[in-house]
DNA sequence: TATATTTGTGACTGATTAGTCAATCATGAA
DNA sequence: TTCATGATTGACTAATCAGTCACAAATATA
């Protein structure tokens, strides 16, 4: 593993557990088994690797999501790909949804460049025209049901993860709330 | 203002803008016109202003969303005042609806007492169980429920947070929105 | 008025911080 | 073997931090 892998790493599961500011740049390279100085060979500075590590985290989130999105299918089953492929990714990697979702509610998200944040948000976005332009979907703003469906996400996360489910009822409570969220869009 | 509504409103301030471990006591003390040792009179530590902040928000929230709902209403018109008026108050007061969410996705969660949480989603999980009880409300798990509506509520907010809208369309979407939510679960 | 009690002050401290830098190391070419 | 190069190191620093404390001001009690 390379070393600045590593500390991307070391620097997740403490900012997870600790907070950024109450992550001590000394303690990300101790926890990644460097030294002090290493870890601004790598990034400059302790804001650049906080923004380094979201725009690593959510690169890796779109690739499992475009892998697990099927292009030739209809809109819904397309849309219904990316919603449970990034639910499952969510379900999986929880320390890393966990990151991105206290960077996106902190002073943070500000650093971000507008045009990364975009691009990210842009394939779900181009999707959703498609399917209003199709009359599949509700002719309502494509950003607002980007919102809705994004949050009830994170919705179904937080309840999922506050239960002790077996994978089947897991698979089954996602199912059942995604045919009534594509309702209510429909 | 009482010494310590005026550290609590500056800490308010400071913590949106800068995080929780970003902003130093001191500066703390200092927008709130008091000094340093002023600060540990009222709160014992940092960590302890911090909770009682995020406390005396959301109970600041549910004495909003008590008085603008109807207790004798039907159970649609309550959820509906409960969900709406939570809006209507995140709208009002941006600053402190992005502390809930901040304190939300942080470590700091953790230190919440769960009593504190649970009083919180209290009333609104009662009023749930009645409508499904009822046969108003599908019958998923309640804070299933809880946590889709509420949910939304923020994806709605962020909508309309990003757009320069009138008070007239902001009302229309909010209208629009609700409906389909409450189709979506009945 | 005199005394007691509560409340407020800000200089102070030991610990911790982000970031630096001169020295060391590993590697591979000549 | 020698030398050059770039990666790695960790001791170091100036700044900042949360929290303390001896004292002063304000208020209450007598």
């Amino acid at each position: 593993m390379e070393r600045k892998d590593l500390i991307l790493k070391a620097a997740l599961k403490l900012f997870v557990d600790k907070g950024f500011h109450g992550t001590a740049t000394g303690k990300i390279a101790q926890e990644a088994g460097v030294a002090n100085g290493t870890l601004f060979q790598y990034f400059k500075t302790k804001d650049e690797l906080v923004i380094a590590l979201y725009i690593h985290i959510k690169d890796e989130l779109a690739e499992y999501v475009s892998k697990n999105t099927a292009g030739n299918a209809d809109i819904k089953e397309t849309i219904k790909s990316q919603i449970l492929s990034t639910l499952y990714w969510a379900l999986d990697n929880p320390v890393k949804f966990q990151f991105i979702q206290q960077l996106h509610t902190s002073p943070y998200i500000g650093q971000v460049e507008q045009e990364v944040l975009y691009k990210q948000i842009e394939p779900h976005l181009t999707l959703i025209h498609k399917g209003i332009k199709q009359g599949i979907l509700k002719p309502l703003p494509a950003d607002l049901i980007y919102s809705l469906l994004s949050n009830q996400v994170f919705g179904l996360y937080q309840f999922i993860t506050s239960k002790k489910f077996s994978k089947a009822k897991q698979n089954e409570t996602i199912q059942t709330t995604f045919e009534m969220l594509w309702d209510m869009l429909t």
